[in-house]
RNA sequence: GGGGGCGUAGUGUAGCGGUUAACAUGUCGGCCUGUCAAGCCGAAGAUCGCGGGUUCGAAUCCCGUCGCUCCCGCCA
């Protein structure tokens, strides 16, 4: 006899009349001192369990003795509720199991939070008590999404002939990118692994192998600050392929999130295909190389209408380089001089030296004490390029490219916010393309890869690498999604003397190549190839799938923001005995 | 490394210099045969995160510290 027969979940009337055998847990109870309602729950539902005595005096004896979290079998039958007692609310809400015995399997401490409703609980005690949490509705149906898109993955890569090859944990250290989590070895004393930052490198021996498909469901590791979006240890989906330039890539990528979104998710897709925007286009249009599309308020340039004007916030900025662009609020005019300062004092978190606005009121004259400066001919010409309507706020940022682009990028997703322009229902994927190949590092005065190292630049643009690297773009391509960049990825070099060449714009001698990559420079060197592919983020795409605010919420176990397991304590410290076998003091 | 927010019965909150720290919910006990956030009656439950200071008097003001969180830096 199987300690359950069924699932509380899936008793329709269809089961009426029959006997069945449910355990799970006690989700609530209603004692009316005679009739006893039990809420039973397992993973796939709930049903209702009737305690009568003139059933079982017995059964009910022990139902009085139930309290919330007791793990329960009951045995009994299934039946129709009484004309007017279904509960619509619930899926099982027709039938209701008529006890007859009862074994508690195992009694619960009270729970320090509500595990019957998703109400807010401080998140010290969510993660202290993960495994509670967990039994929550909110984060059962996370956890089980996560598994959902993970499974359709799966199976649609390996419907196009993609093949999973897990690749190491324990790995070697390389200098750039983010800081290594790194462990000790034992038998080499002084020596240490290092974690796999993502499996970069890995995947593209692989391709060396001739397995021309590759996929994995990779653990990735950064010793990195945490945000909302950035966890220590995240979830790539890994892909490479061989024989393919930056479509065939794109081309998987977009067939595989339009399916899992339309048939995994309840979200909606907003753009099919997805529109591609270069990225000169992207920091234009919205300041960002992640932008997100789905609402309007796009930025405008201004610095052509007010070159030499009176206002010198203006003229000196644009004079020293600078660019002034802005962007508009709708129905902003009517914000309180506090509001506006609250947007001033905003832009100047990311380095702006202040916001400018310009209010059009009902009857479209421009309220603002910047207005003085600037003739009646520049404001009207400022208001058509931004095409304000009366009731519009005008908000300006002058000052270097970098720091306006920024500044407008972030008041824009702000103010959307503000303004309940980001419907989390929608997704708005969008390719970003001709990323910029390199990157100038104004500290250490060289070029810096953009995206990594063995990222080819554009065909057509290799001549500029030469005479003018600044302007040579990649064959780099990013996936962004309501903001969020969720997958970056590139064809890669193959060929040993663009390779060398890029190796020397980035100021790495042969021989720092040759420490660093020496394992793939060489087999770089006994047939490689054409290949390229892609990283999508686990963790940050099934957020955005289950509209929830940051990745903690679709990771069963997180960690906290300064990077431990509340639950079980990690890190911790270990033995003077475990040091002394990995050849370690502390210097603390 | 830096800046902001939060920390008060088990939980979620109120109180923001002055009697016995309030409310809801949960918990425990009693009543109750159709509830489904069951209801009614009663009871217990807080050294106000921790340490120091100011004050006649501190949950409240100040300083420090710890934890959670958001952001900047960081994340090829």
């Amino acid at each position: 006899m199987p300690l359950k027969s069924h699932t509380c979940g899936e008793l329709r009337s269809a089961h009426i009349g029959q006997m069945v055998t449910l355990a799970g847990w006690v989700h609530r109870r209603r004692d009316h001192g005679k009739l006893i309602f039990i809420d039973l729950r397992d993973r796939w539902g709930i049903v209702q369990v009737v305690f009568n005595p003139d059933t079982s005096a017995e059964a009910h004896a022990v139902a009085e003795t139930l309290r919330l979290e007791y793990v329960i079998q009951v045995k009994g039958m299934v039946c129709r509720r009484p004309p007017g007692m279904e509960n619509p609310d619930l899926e099982t809400g027709e039938v209701e199991v008529a006890a007859q015995e009862i074994t508690v399997l195992n009694t619960a401490k009270t729970p320090p939070f509500y595990i019957n409703e998703d109400t807010p609980v401080d998140e010290t005690l969510r993660l202290r008590y993960r495994y509670l949490d967990l039994r929550r509705q909110r984060m059962q149906r996370n956890i089980i999404l996560r598994h959902q898109v993970v499974k359709f993955i799966r199976d649609f890569l390996c419907n196009e002939g993609f093949i999973e090859i897990e690749t190491p944990i324990l790995f070697k250290s390389t200098p750039e990118g983010a800081r290594d989590y790194l462990v000790p070895s034992r038998l080499h004393p002084g020596k240490f692994y290092a974690l796999p930052q993502s499996p970069q490198q890995l995947k593209q021996l692989l391709m060396v192998a001739g397995f021309e498909r590759y996929f994995q469901i990779a653990r990735c590791f950064r010793d990195e600050d945490q945000r909302g979006d950035r966890q220590p240890e995240f979830t790539q989906l890994d892909i490479e392929m061989s024989f393919v330039d930056r479509e065939d890539v794109m081309d998987v990528v977009e067939r595989l999130y339009t399916a899992v979104i339309e048939q995994v998710s309840d979200r909606q897709l907003l753009f099919k295909p997805f529109p591609r925007l270069t990225y000169a286009e992207a920091m234009r249009r919205f300041g960002t190389d992640s932008p997100d599309l789905r609402f309007g308020m796009e930025l405008v340039e201004i610095s052509d209408l007010v070159v030499g004007c009176d206002f010198r916030v203006f003229s000196e900025t644009l004079a020293a380089g600078g660019i002034v662009k802005g962007l508009k609020v709708p129905g902003g005019a009517s914000y309180s001089r506090k509001q506006v300062d609250e947007l001033a004092e905003f832009v100047r978190t990311f380095g702006a030296q202040g916001l400018v606005t310009l209010a059009l009121d009902e009857h479209g004259q421009v309220r603002s004490p910047t207005a003085k400066f600037l003739s009646e001919e520049t404001l009207q010409s400022i208001i058509r390029r931004m095409e304000a309507q009366p009731g519009d706020l005008m908000a300006f940022v002058a000052d270097r490219p970098s720091i306006a682009n920024e500044a407008l990028a972030r008041l824009r997703v702000m103010l959307g916010d503000k303004l309940g322009l980001r419907d989390n229902k929608l997704l708005a994927l969008c390719w970003i393309v001709d990323f910029p190949f390199l990157v100038w590092n104004e500290q250490e005065q060289r070029w810096d890869p953009s995206h990594h190292p063995f990222t080819a630049p554009m065909d057509e643009d290799i001549p500029l690498l030469d005479t003018d690297p600044g302007q040579a773009r990649g064959k780099q391509y990013d996936l962004v999604c309501n903001g969020y960049e969720i997958a970056g990825g590139s064809v890669r070099i193959h060929r040993r003397e663009i390779q060398e060449k890029v190796f020397r714009l980035i100021g790495l001698s042969m021989k720092e190549a040759r420490d660093q990559f020496g394992h793939l420079l060489e087999a770089f060197e006994y047939g490689t190839p054409p290949h390229g592919g892609i990283a999508p983020g686990i963790d940050r795409f099934v957020m955005l799938l289950a509209g929830e605010p940051n990745i903690r919420e679709v990771i069963a176990f997180p960690k906290s923001q300064s990077a431990m397991d509340l639950m079980a304590g990690a890190p911790s410290p270990v033995s003077p005995e475990q040091l002394k076998e990995l050849h370690l003091k502390l210097d603390l």
